[in-house]
DNA sequence: TGACAAACATACCAACCGGTCGGTATGTAT
DNA sequence: ATACATACCGACCGGTTGGTATGTTTGTCA
């Protein structure tokens, strides 16, 4: 049905938009950021707009499944996969999320985070793409964490592990929105790793006697 | 300059107008919530609105402000604050967080989290009240933490702990929005104790050694 | 080369948006 | 009784919105 962006080698004007989304989204959220704003952004025409999206909402759902695509590559090929250590390759993964933390707040945060927030009661279409590219994001931490846990012996529900991960990072998001800085989300991801660092026995908790 | 609605008994059009506000923006969102819809479920007129409100913006920030009062009044008096030990109030905040979760999703998420995501690029004045809001809510479990962290003889960042709490739940909260129901925060208040259980050694870490 | 569909452009529409405006009802101080 | 303030009403305005109707260009295959 839909052909994709990978084997075509011109962008078109779906992968225009699809892009414009993104960036206008993440900057002035769903509602505020009209079609004719996502066309100019594109450089592409409404004819064109609606020619490959039946409707806004639609778009706004591409582009969490776009989102979705693009952040799973660039996770995939991120070096955090190289320790032998299964520990380690979780908390190489809190340490890269970390370092992605750079830039205008609009640069590193989440697409499918924003979008869902808005628009959750209003579209199921949006609010399914939007947690498909968080969940299934989430997913590709299991393995390591569930591996991890057999390794150290350690009882450890990695899917919810996984998730809680997620939520750390939108909610170090939204506090830096509301801040105006990053040092909310940075501070939280540093709390999230001495987390596991806990968990796993990698850090260990002050006695219990003073 | 404004009067304070708790010195005079009968709910005006501006109390009515800031309940709504907080009704239907948690539910649908700012932008997609038209001064109309405002109007009607407060049962008041356009005029009364831009009587008491020179715009929607500024609606948007009193009822962050609102929202403030109303939720720092709720914890206040929350029983949270009984135990002797500092530690058993921090743990027993997190207890009552997750107990406030319940009824449908936009009946326990965040007004201000909500808002300050969709809006924080585009009114200072929205984001300010978002922020203090939050923020200020976060300082009010600072003296527990610092107490506790005096007395089982722990370093912590008492500040920086308090806005993860923060993190953690609106993390939280998104991600219960993509999911459609509230197990997502549940986990993460879960997993927010713990890691408070392990800072303060109330939950030892699992030994070294295998 | 020509047929034909997909990819895009142009022009346009009705509904809706935030905000304004002239006016009224009610109080209250002088 | 006069004067003035506050609270509120609802018709109205210009601009914007998502979406449509109707071309024109472009790539593909016979």
């Amino acid at each position: 049905m839909a052909q994709s962006s990978s084997t075509v080698r011109k962008p078109s004007a779906r992968d225009k938009l699809l892009d414009a989304a993104i960036l206008l989204i993440r900057q002035n959220g769903f509602a505020a950021t009209s079609v004719d704003d996502l066309c100019k952004t594109a450089g592409v025409t409404k004819g064109a707009f609606f020619h490959h999206f039946e409707s806004k909402d639609a778009l706004g759902a591409a582009a969490a499944r776009h989102w979705g695509e693009t952040t799973s590559g660039l996770f995939a090929s991120a070096p955090y996969h190289d320790p032998e250590d299964p520990l380690d390759r979780v908390l190489a993964y809190i340490d890269f999320r970390r370092e992605l933390i750079a830039g205008e707040i609009p640069e590193y945060t989440c697409y499918a985070g924003t979008l869902v927030q808005e628009a959750y009661g209003a579209s199921v279409d949006i609010r399914d793409a939007c947690a498909s590219a968080i969940f299934e994001h989430a997913k590709t931490l299991e393995a390591d964490i569930a591996a991890a846990a057999e390794r150290y012996g350690v009882e450890v529900d990695a899917p919810s592990l996984a998730r809680h991960t997620q939520a750390v990072l939108q909610g170090g998001f939204i506090l830096s929105k509301a801040a105006g800085n990053d040092s909310p989300v940075r501070e939280s991801i540093d709390h999230l790793k001495r987390y596991v660092e806990f968990l796993f026995g990698r850090r260990a908790s002050p006695s219990k006697e003073t």
